[in-house]
DNA sequence: TGGTTTTAAAGTGTCGACACTTTCATTCAA
DNA sequence: TTGAATGAAAGTGTCGACACTTTAAAACCA
């Protein structure tokens, strides 16, 4: 039976466990699943109407993105991120994007000044915070994506989540604050730009990091400052 | 029954998945698993005595640690590094290392000089390149440590395996050669650790950064340059 | 009533099974 | 002899179940 036209179409195997893991990072990252709430493999397999086993993996990836934190008895809970943490992740993002940084500026090309000024364009359109903040994660995104390093881009992307998890949660306050306006954003990432196509790799490295420092201040969060042990997964595995 | 003592014991829960991660992990770097080896659920399973269940939970931690690789038809495989694998995981050590060297720096003690000393002295007595590198990596990881960033390290740990990956795989060619002799890995960390105890961040980061590239240039390996797609999953899961 | 013990409910780690897909060797046609 | 069709074997993604542990509530005694 010749199938019309199958050449290397790969059927794509199913993938509960996939949908689990968008649909329980998008409740976590908006707010919809609070920090500190528990996360039960039976009663999330319930709600997605699958077995436990798809969403338990789902869980694994979490805990490894650093949105939710396994117990030592094993219990699952949505992470509650510390200032100690917002202060580690901003290193994180020093160390990974200001190399990244100097290597895309070593191979810049005008397309790319080009691309971003369009990002920055529509940060300055933006309505709303999150919208703000989904650009500036795409703007970041690019350059990681330019020096063509997976592995960079990976490591990134292992952290970007509770990056994006503190900017929604600050957001949250914000939104009735107004304390941060687009003009800082928008203005930073102007000069953040220049750098980049400055040709000079050293000054593109150094202005990231100044860049990120000076765009993560640490704002009080309505989170507890509880004093849980902090348990990021230094160990593989659970527990 | 009041148990004799049990105020905090937590019993450990069984967890068999580990076991199959640390042996799986070991048989990939000492090279009994070769790379392109295939790695079957059922097989696996059998081998340990389980079910698949914990095989599976293990292979997709060694695909996140980079040793292992999901084929888009859903199987697994041992990682293929070629020279370009070899040339990210540097720039990705380099990112991560020089901050941490910054970091580290600032908050120097005598006591971290005074083990890294006694590291660098069984570095010098090391009879085996395998007790060197793992005096190397251990170097490297009292660094991270140092820094206090659980997030660092657990990115630095991410990349980890692969490194030792590629230095077993051109330790087992230069075996023979012996082209790399003790001295200069021991007079290059010499050189590092007077940087990182000079109270300069600045010349720690950079030091640091020309030590690992200096330390990791590629030699070629025995894994045939294939053509296999290269794919580090950027993508969250399988597939 | 207040504190301790008992008991049931909830949850994790693992297991074996099923359905469907891919792979590979064999058969069949040209 | 070579190449396409076919069938069985192997493998993945998911499921429901069981044993054991932890948690919470209920029962109990003083």
């Amino acid at each position: 039976m010749p199938d019309s036209a199958k050449p290397l179409a790969l059927n794509p195997r199913r993938n509960i466990a996939r949908e689990v893991l968008l649909s329980l990072r998008a409740e976590i990252i908006s707010g919809q699943l609070q920090p500190g709430d528990a996360l039960a493999e039976p009663v999330l397999a319930k709600q997605f109407g699958s077995s436990r086993a798809p969403v338990r993996e789902a869980l694994i990836e979490l805990e490894r993105e650093g949105l939710v934190q396994f117990e030592l008895t094993g219990r699952t809970k949505v992470r509650t991120l510390t200032e100690q943490d917002f202060d580690e992740i901003r290193d994180a993002r020093v160390a990974l994007e200001s190399l990244a940084a100097r290597r895309a500026s070593a191979k810049w090309a005008p397309k790319d000044s080009a691309y971003l000024e369009q990002n920055i364009a529509q940060q300055a359109k933006a309505s709303t915070l999150a919208e703000l903040s989904r650009l500036d994660v795409e703007f970041h995104e690019y350059v990681l994506r330019l020096t063509a390093n997976k592995r960079l881009l990976t490591l990134w992307q292992s952290i970007r989540w509770q990056f994006e998890m503190c900017l929604a949660s600050t957001h949250r306050l914000q939104e009735t604050l107004a304390c941060k306006p687009h003009q800082i954003t928008v203005s930073s990432h102007r000069h953040l730009l220049a750098a980049l196509a400055s040709g000079k790799p050293e000054v593109a490295a150094q202005k990231m990091a100044l860049h990120i420092e000076g765009s993560m201040e640490w704002t009080p969060s309505e989170t507890s400052t509880a004093d849980h042990p902090h348990g990021l997964a230094t160990e593989t595995f659970r527990r």
